[in-house]
DNA sequence: CAGTATAACTGAGTATTCCTCATTCAGCCG
DNA sequence: CGGCTGAATGAGGAATACTCAGTTATACTG
């Protein structure tokens, strides 16, 4: 797929860029290129392939040398997009010390983002994206090494204890990137963009702190000794099924 | 686009099962059916005009009789879908008394509609319906209509006392319907149905108590009942990570 | 009941689009 | 300069959404 090898091409070429490999790559390029640039501005399925060869000065035949089929020049964009909000995602995390505002910064990041390629999420997301073989994908991969940014954000959070423990990681996984998706699509709806900062704090105000209403105080001081049996209880419950769980496996 | 009107149509039709208008209506509704059952099985691209006029026993040029273009049809389909969904969504919620079970009630039908037919959905989201012309149609306006059972939940949930007023309803709806699409995602991707319950209760706990943890500074320093409060909760934290690295087998 | 107007239906044909492949072109070596 | 190999081309095949001229079924009238 990815063009044949020709690795004793030299330094030679007297015309064009560079080598013969190089050449060939810049070419790729130019289709991703061009190909992104229309998906953004009209769409997958409204692009069509004769324009993609046009808008990189190419024949349409050309475009199926570097690229299977059009689903694979649709991979190859997204993994450059995906690429990119990684390359994002990480580097603003680096940069901010504690969970709440890592937190914060991976929703702008991620609105951002997408609200400029909205057209590629919503790719990434089409019907055969959820059938059987999703997973051998490499846009899976991708989307996994970008969702572990967030998940090691998280996870630092708990053991810093800024982060409850007891709500399963992929529950507030889905819940974050969910409530994005749903709040960009509200966002391009409405139009509204200069929300977009008080949406994210809303976001974060409600993943955080919750949307019920607790009069908790009394409760908190209430019979701890109480608390600590039924604590204890449950401790010994789990150790049991630990235990009986390495008994059962090699 | 409905076929002519006929309103003069009278009980004389001595043959087939009635008058002709309910001849075409009784089509219409085989059409919409094959296509239901098309779309669910194979997904909507991979379903041709050609297939849903086989399963309905009549001519392809006829399905154009009845709608206007394939979309028209998934249109009708859709419309079918979110028929169902909205009765269920309100029904259920008229049987339940207090908010958090309510909002229970409203994940589980959610996604339980959903695996059964998560194709319609996903059309529902696709592309163009992101688009500048999406607040027109008809499927929109479905979508609002199911959307407002929950809205009002939450809104009566607010008068009760049960959920803060201090967070904007579209964040609130956002997070708990994208959360939704998401978790139903990883549901078709881990086939880990059985799970349901356990994420729904996941989602709730999330959605209404929030994922920080929030210790008073000042507590610490006090009597030694709440320092063994404190002690507890952190206790409690560890007892759930214990837990929750457990779930998954039996 | 025969005749007819009209609604309903049909499927071959059209246009578009993805993709293939026989042919042509361009650069590099001896 | 001649020959060879990889790159590029664009006409053509196949699939599919949609159209329309022709056909059939139905309901109404005399």
């Amino acid at each position: 797929m990815e063009s044949g090898g020709d690795e004793r091409a030299t330094l030679s070429g007297s015309r064009g860029p560079g080598t013969r490999r190089e050449r060939v790559e810049e070419r790729e390029a130019v289709i991703i290129g061009a190909a992104r640039a229309l998906f953004l501005q009209q769409g997958v399925d409204k692009t069509t392939m004769r324009a993609v060869a046009e808008q990189a000065g190419i024949a349409e035949g050309t475009v199926y040398l570097y690229f299977k089929h059009k689903r694979a020049l649709l991979d190859a964009v997204l993994r450059e997009f995906y690429v990119d909000l990684i390359e994002g995602a990480e580097r603003g995390v680096r940069q901010v010390a504690f969970t709440k505002g890592r937190l914060r910064f991976l929703a702008q990041h991620h609105l951002g983002s997408v609200l400029g390629e909205w057209q590629m999420i919503l790719a990434a997301a089409s019907p055969e994206r959820v059938g059987a073989h999703y997973k051998d994908t490499e846009v899976y991969r991708l989307n996994r090494r970008y969702v572990s940014v967030f998940d090691k954000v998280v996870k630092e959070g708990v053991d810093r204890g800024e982060i409850r423990a007891d709500v399963p990681h992929s529950v507030v996984r889905d819940l974050f990137f969910g409530g994005l998706e749903y709040m960009f699509r509200s966002l391009v709806l409405t139009r509204k963009r200069e929300a977009l900062e008080d949406l994210v704090d809303g976001l974060l105000l409600l993943v955080l702190d919750g949307a019920a209403i607790h009069d908790r105080p009394e409760d908190l001081n209430e019979a701890p000794a109480e608390r600590l049996v039924v604590l204890t209880e449950r401790l010994e419950r789990v150790v049991a099924r630990l235990e009986s769980k390495d008994e059962g496996s090699p």
